[in-house]
DNA sequence: AAAGTAACCTGCCCGC
DNA sequence: TGCGGGCAGGTTACTT
């Protein structure tokens, strides 16, 4: 579920509230999430007493900077979610099925770690220690590092269908199922139209269509659909699902010319689009 | 070496 | 009402 707007919405949820917090208690139920190459004993010693100094994102990763120059890294996996609670709220004694982990600050705040089906992953890495697969990320799509010319290069000679290639992380990092089905019915491209084989002008469309559409998810909060599943840190849900054209829309009709949207696997991922409009 | 697919999990929805 | 199958926002590791 969580992709870049997802993420990057938790990230400023997390700045604005867990900046300074100093992590007094941990409690860790869930090895089998905690990628350190350290025990949950010492995944838990390594969080004690220590202050978040700032978040950053990389993809769909979240890098949690420490002042003991340790960094949290979390990947939330399909289902997984980041809740904080104010005392307030810890007071009304919430419980929910699938924390795995507490993160506990002063005045009883917490960071609880929520997952119902744990493909999330948490690693603590050391400052001068790099993730390997977070070195392998490609680039950030919302950078300006990211340009027209910069597409032009990575769809040259790559022989995958676009689809496959919007999701591949080491080419563009962040962009999941949900956003790669919207880029491609707003850019007007057949999901299965090889990467190779996309005109200049059709590359500027792409371009323009990656930046909108995730800069939009991420003014909306991301997508929440329907169950409910994906919430920024406060459970608020996001609003683009609102606005979504073709993800998940196979019973309907394209918004745009009126022909029935379908629905195939690409990749083994669903995949919706108008055989009329995208070409 | 690219490309397919099995695996990791729980929960929900559908048809019988 | 219940049971089984298929499916879900992701990624890796192992096959061909």
């Amino acid at each position: 579920m969580p992709e870049l707007p997802e993420v990057e919405t938790v990230k400023r949820g997390l700045r604005e509230n867990i900046i300074g917090k100093k992590i007094i208690k941990v409690n860790s139920n869930t090895p089998q999430i905690i990628k350190t190459p350290f025990s949950n004993e010492e995944f838990i010693s390594r969080l004690l007493g220590a202050i978040f100094t700032n978040i950053n994102r990389r993809g769909k990763y979240l890098l949690i900077d420490m002042n003991t120059n340790d960094i949290l890294i979390v990947h939330l996996g399909m289902s997984g979610r980041l809740i904080y609670q104010t005392e307030e709220q810890v007071n009304k004694n919430y419980l929910e099925k699938h924390n795995h982990i507490e993160i506990i600050f002063s005045k009883s705040e917490k960071l609880i770690y929520n997952d119902t089906r744990r493909f999330g992953k948490i690693w603590i890495v050391s400052n001068s220690e790099k993730l390997s697969r977070i070195e392998s990320l490609g680039i950030e799509p919302l950078e300006p590092i990211f340009t027209t010319d910069k597409l032009y290069e990575l769809v040259q000679n790559n022989n995958q269908n676009i689809k496959k290639f919007l999701m591949d992380q080491k080419k563009i990092a962040g962009i999941g199922n949900i956003y790669a089905n919207e880029i491609l019915f707003l850019s007007s491209i057949h999901p299965l139209r090889k990467a190779s084989s996309l005109t200049e002008e059709e590359i500027k469309i792409l371009y323009r269509k990656i930046k909108n559409v995730l800069n939009q998810a991420i003014e909306l909060g991301g997508t929440t659909m329907a169950d409910g599943s994906y919430q920024d840190i406060k459970g608020n849900r996001g609003k683009y699902g609102d606005i979504i054209k073709i993800y998940g829309k196979n019973k309907s009709n394209c918004p745009v010319c009126g022909n029935p949207i379908e629905s195939i696997k690409v990749e083994k991922r669903s995949t919706f689009f108008c055989s009329f409009c995208q070409k």
